[in-house]
DNA sequence: TAGTGGTCTAGACCACTTC
DNA sequence: AAGTGGTCTAGACCACTAG
């Protein structure tokens, strides 16, 4: 930290910490691999051990590095299982987390609505990709959804089947981190077609969530909306 | 720390936190309050300061304390917005919190049923007090709640008309402080009852959320159970 | 001016993993 | 045995608050 252009009056372990969420975001730490030790990433940054401890500290509390006494310290991978545990919210009533399967998703690109753009933060004429599926719990048909991202974030995505897990695809592919998601729900009416796919009579209650995913530099990457049906899987979800 | 019946291998910062959370379980150290400085709080448990600062920011990370630099360290206080704030999650679409109303509640006591026993963990033959209302969002009736607590937890607790924001009476008369809450959400047809107390129609969707909720020590001191409508509010919350 | 918490340092010893 | 993170200590200086 001793070179900088202009002065910086943050606290060391907060420009620590951003030098080092900037490697991870920039892909010099890729996910899953082992950064430096303490001693040696003080050395570089010109500050004492303990000030790179509380910026470690600091980045293993946002679920992005990943300590283990002896090893290291490691890039939290997002894998599948990972992802789906900590944003498919879905459980039975003991508490158990349930884990879901996707079917076929139906994906095409378009110009965005004047709604997307606003929750994505997009500019006019800019495009997205809209992603439709059907996600089913204990191999019953439980979540419709329709996903909506910025085009020009995921090139290719349109090409081949995108996996049940799409946040571990973000992470590998594209680079981007998904670290916080506001959600909003109600319960609603199921409409035609969501009953139709899920099953349930037309009208019936089902639990709409609308979600807003955010990356490591806090901006909205993904818009989802989700019909849920709630007589088996319910949503868990803990306050602290 | 030194003194002790039986050995601890837990961390000394784990046990300067665990001994400073019963004083304010046990109202030593009552909401609201100055406690000692850090440099007092380090002779008085014979550990260093740094230690005892890992302890501090750990309970403040709680929501447990509070610092404020040049001051001091004080107790919490619960208040009815801080709380409401933290655990009533219904906010109108642009994610602006809303607060709600609460008419008057209805409280009896009576004997656990087995599923109370369960979920608040009470021994076989222990009481529980059942408290029934209806909270008004924009004056409009949206929630009908169903609270039961132990009744040996909360003597007294029927004489006279619980507050809006149950969790500062909690803190402020039993000095139970709620730190968490696991709720479970599910979209069902609305019951005779609640659809009446609602305004709204027999079988309409509306939100059901089954919530425990825990103190300091972890241990469950509520079981809510609420039906809204989500027809105007929506419920917010954000997964990190 | 005195006392508080906020930041930062430079060590020490321990527990765990790997070779 | 060597290297890692986990815990703990004992200081230092700074920023902020109050009398």
């Amino acid at each position: 930290m001793a070179i900088a252009d202009a002065p910086d009056f943050r606290p060391l372990y907060r420009q620590v910490r951003d030098a080092m969420a900037r490697r991870i975001a920039d892909g010099v730490w890729p996910p899953g691999g082992l950064i430096p030790s303490e001693m040696a990433l003080a050395d570089e940054f010109g500050v004492s051990q303990g000030t790179v401890r509380k910026a470690l500290d600091w980045l293993t509390a946002e679920n992005v590095l990943d300590r283990r006494q002896g090893r290291g310290t490691f890039v939290a991978e997002v894998t599948p299982e990972s992802s789906l545990f900590r944003f498919f919210r879905m459980a039975d009533r003991d508490g158990r987390r349930k884990s879901p399967q996707a079917g076929r998703a139906r994906i095409r690109r378009r110009a965005a609505k004047a709604r997307e753009r606003k929750r994505l933060e997009l500019a006019a004429g800019e495009e997205v990709l809209e992603l439709r599926r059907v996600r089913q719990i204990d191999g019953v048909p439980a979540i419709v959804e329709r996903i909506v991202v910025p085009a020009v974030r995921f090139e290719g995505l349109e090409t081949g089947q995108p996996p049940n897990a799409l946040y571990a695809l973000y992470q590998r592919v594209y680079g981007i981190s998904i670290i916080s998601a506001e959600e909003q729900l109600q319960a609603v009416a199921a409409p035609a077609d969501v009953a139709e796919a899920l099953g349930v009579a037309d009208g019936a209650p089902v639990l709409f969530i609308s979600r807003v995913a955010r990356a490591l530099d806090g901006a909205p990457v993904e818009w989802r909306r989700s019909h849920c049906d709630t007589s088996a899987a319910v949503y868990a979800v803990t306050l602290r």
